[in-house]
DNA sequence: ACGCGTTGTGAAAACGTTTTCATAGACAAC
DNA sequence: GTTGTCTATGAAAACGTTTTCACAACGCGT
């Protein structure tokens, strides 16, 4: 049925091995390694990745395990680790959690299963905690959100300056009752809010924290609701960039302008934020370099295993836009 | 080292295929599943994809292949596939050819040796053209842009009569000059130009179409060029999101308020067109069903490999938006 | 008591590669 | 001329499963 090596062997009367070699870099004469390649044409022969990776055990796929692919931060990730590990000579497997343990088991087992050769997570905060390097026969970069000290190795945001400086900058503004909403799920989220709290008590004023489930219709919600009441804060902090659509969502559909009604600021600085008039302040986080960074870790640690794990802490960078202009 | 099958054998004193059927689907008496199950936990036994594949011939895998992950349009789509697929037990491979016909030429030939299941496939139209049936060894589902007639089974939108309900919806509200700006590389973008120039015939209207790469940079220059020429267009109908964001990019940089300078109207119901004061007009296409329906066509040509080849043809709705409000 | 299908099990073949091992030949050194 | 070190090659083992095949044990109708 299927054309298999040794039906290209035959035709360029070579052995397997031969055939092997050649495709391969193995030593071959010249002589013969025309031939095979003309075989490999005269057939189209199409070599079987599963029976050479069940040999060779070397599967060149990378796992990639993140909560949500339809998160801009995910989706700008996912596209640079995929660009790494294609161009290294890996394929890539896509796994969605939606932020729940059991899919995140059920996904590190798979990959288990096929023999991965790395894996790129983003773990909920749970799932984080629990996460046992000797559990793995494979290197596991942890992205975005981080586990215990010393357990794997990683790249995140350096999470508590940029909420700190979130509150700085609105302080700055002559803001004063700001409230925070964070994501419930992730280390990140806690972290950021850490550094809003941070921040809040070195300016001595009163923190008002929620947390959320972090997607777009929780957080409008919890907003909406928030503005309703009546010391609601001037400003806002928001720990990612589907909360603070859902924080915008809200504030339009209460008719509150901003910065006059409430300031925002919030997480990722996807395109929109810039066109959203007055544009979003936000903390930017250098997407792209996440990504490349993790896999080179993860290409750092396949080539040597035993060295100490090392976490990655990347600075955001402040993009002040108009809604978190100057309180009037 | 690694524990395989015959350990979970020796284990449960029983032979590998009876532990592989109770594993598996096969029969075996309740006594020794349990005795597999036990032995299976103490073990820590993990099957072995490679092996399990090479065997059974049976992949479990389904690829993905698109321009661009980042494209919010196939994000979207993207993560219903991943949805369709694993709720059927299938991994997902994803692979982004950045509109280059010779990476869709390389993931193509890389699917075929992976051996996958099936293939969801948005081509560009070079590649589309030339796509034949008979030299994919799997079913292979075209979304969002087609082949020619006959050749894959496909889900697209109908994209001539939304093309053309943009151009109505602009007549209707008092528009003439209208200009299309669309994408070079893919069979929806001139399906969609088709649309408009359809319907500017129908008004006996004078059509001014300009092509361009479909990503924000491109369109962004084209239309800052554009709205400097001296007859420019009142209004604007872009084929795709990405584009539409250049433009409206445009526009801001070069101070053109709309709709009184300049109408928009595209496509892709994203987020941040109903947060853009006023509002983007635009198509909303059915991203979640796309992708459901194409993993439906996809699973029923599995079942079925002679039936006729389906194109299903979805329709898209039309959001009214402030971007396109009446001509003063 | 006999044949006969059914069911559960194990031995061994098969899946399509890569890799190990053995060997034949070429060449250099003594 | 003998020995030794290469290099290129082929035969066969190996990778870890599933599946085929053979068979024993069992219940059932005659």
């Amino acid at each position: 049925m299927t054309v298999g090596i040794r039906d290209v062997a035959r035709a360029a009367g070579v052995s397997t091995a031969t055939v092997s070699r050649a495709l391969g870099k193995g030593p071959v004469s010249d002589a013969l390694r025309e031939q095979v390649e003309a075989a490999v044409r005269a057939t189209g022969y199409r070599p079987n990745l599963s029976a050479r990776r069940l040999r060779s055990q070397a599967a060149q796929t990378i796992g990639l395990i993140v909560a949500d692919i339809r998160n801009p931060f995910f989706t700008a990730v996912s596209r640079a680790v995929e660009d790494a590990a294609y161009q290294a000579g890996m394929r890539l497997i896509l796994c969605n959690t939606g932020e729940d343990a059991e899919r995140e088991a059920l996904y590190l087992r798979l990959m288990q299963e096929e023999r991965v050769t790395g894996v790129v997570f983003a773990p909920t905060r749970r799932t984080a905690e629990r996460l046992r390097p000797e559990d793995f026969p494979f290197p596991l970069v942890l992205i975005d959100r981080t586990g215990p000290p010393g357990g794997h190795d990683g790249v995140v945001l350096d999470n508590v300056a940029a909420g700190a400086a979130l509150v700085d900058h609105l302080v700055e503004q002559g803001y004063s009752r700001i409230g925070g909403l964070f994501g419930s799920t992730s280390s990140t989220a806690r972290e950021r809010c850490d550094g809003y709290l941070a921040a809040m008590r070195r300016h001595g004023l009163a923190p008002q924290v929620r947390t959320v489930l972090p997607d777009a219709e929780p957080a409008q919600g919890e907003v909406a609701r928030w503005l309703a009441e009546p010391g609601r804060p001037e400003a806002l902090v928001v720990s990612n960039g589907l909360i603070l659509m859902g924080a915008v969502r809200a504030a339009r559909a209460a008719g509150v302008a901003w910065p006059g009604g409430i300031a925002l600021a919030g997480f990722d600085n996807e395109p929109w934020t810039e066109l959203v008039e007055p544009g979003l302040t936000v903390i930017e986080q250098p997407v792209a370099e996440i990504g490349a960074q993790a896999m080179g870790l993860l290409f750092d640690r396949l080539k040597t295993p035993g060295q100490p794990v090392r976490k990655v802490v990347l600075s955001g960078r402040l993009i002040a836009r108009g809604s978190t202009g100057r309180r009037s």
